[in-house]
DNA sequence: CAAAATTAATCAAACGATTGATTAGTGAAA
DNA sequence: TTTCACTAATCAATCGTTTGATTAATTTTG
């Protein structure tokens, strides 16, 4: 049936994409993809023409979810500017578990500056990100709520940076927070809102004028 | 000679670091890291056992000038503890920096979890100056230079994935910059003050008593 | 409807190329 | 002579991909 072949298809994309974010482009052998989706290794070139084909495949179908969540950012008039951040810090937090493996993935590859044009592709994805916060924190600047002389593309490069260190290194925050961050109860439970509060509270000391550190 | 030796390892050393920084671990062969640094194959054997043991030779000769670096700065007496934070901040945006390829080679290859016997080892080492860094965010906690509740995981979380982000990104930083940070001047005169000023900034702001925003 | 023809899905096996590593041997220096 | 730096040739293993054959499903035909 054409369900059970999109169904499979997408069980391989699932698979690919751990595999991928785990071992790496090169790491990833067509052979132990293959191997730990349960399906032939032809398989792969049958339904995707090469190992660049399905690397390709698993952008292509994460590029359209992304689209969608971004859409209910920063569109709301109703609320401050710093509550906007606020609120864009927490989405960001809470979505580390559900993407993590494919921001590593993108992460990894997008330094890879030399092999191929697909780094375009990513950048312009995640540009659509930075740009919606960009314009909450220049709203919030214009509007006298933030400081004059803050440095509006290093606290950006703060927001994700801080994010991505945690996710993409856990052999090395879970050293320095003293947990495993894989475990997935503490960093539903303790790490994320632990790094919602710190997040928030940074930025905050940094951007905005009144000093309330309560709470 | 025993001098010629050590010099052509260390020309072995560059070239494979570049090598290894453009194409990654797995992309960069034995063969085109020989062939580029002008010798032969079963040199990079004899002089460094194994593929992986010229990869951690490239380490450990960048990691540890910068270990010793930090130990000097940490059991400084005369310095208070925000002072030698910021001198920490300054020698690491100074010295990355100038290593930033290295830096993405790192970052690259940590992130494949699945590949403990690698990445294991450069966790070790990078841990060294991670707890250096600690352990003087801690000093300025117990003296009461520092606020009480800070998280210092957080902290040094941001300190290294600001920096992290802006460094393995370009393509993305420069976009959020407004310039292409790998133009060497623009990242030596612009950036790289920038970064610092930065940085200090914000962790003064967050981390430290007294509210000396201007300036 | 049923038989035949066609297509799609899947597989084991093997392809040539490339990988990291090793060997045996060379020649010069000590 | 013994040691050392070095090379060309070669190793087994693995890589991504292709193949020819087989099965399952669908369509066409009578």
């Amino acid at each position: 049936m054409d369900k059970d072949k999109i169904d499979k298809k997408d069980h391989i994309l699932d698979v690919a994409e751990r595999v991928f974010s785990d071992l790496g482009f090169d790491g990833a052998s067509t052979r132990t993809i293959s191997s730990e989706a349960g399906v032939n290794m032809a398989m792969l070139n049958y339904y995707f023409g090469s190992k660049e084909g399905l690397f390709l495949a698993i952008f292509e179908r994460k590029i359209s979810s992304f689209r969608t969540l971004l859409q209910n950012i920063g569109s709301d008039d109703s609320m401050s500017s710093w509550d906007k951040l606020a609120k864009c810090i927490d989405n960001y937090v809470e979505r580390i578990i559900v993407n993590n493996c494919f921001q590593k993935l993108i992460n990894r590859e997008i330094t890879m500056t030399k092999r191929w044009d697909l780094s375009d592709k990513i950048v312009e994805i995640l540009m659509v990100n930075v740009f919606e916060v960009r314009k909450i924190i220049e709203e919030g600047l214009n509007s006298g709520n933030f400081y004059k002389d803050i440095d509006i593309p290093m606290v950006i490069a703060t927001m994700f940076g801080t994010k991505n260190y945690i996710i993409n290194t856990p052999q090395m925050s879970s050293l320095i927070v003293g947990h495993d961050i894989r475990d997935e109860k503490f960093m539903e439970e303790v790490l994320k809102p632990r790094l919602k509060t710190y997040m928030k509270r940074l930025l905050k000391a940094y951007l905005v004028n009144e000093n309330d550190n309560s709470k």
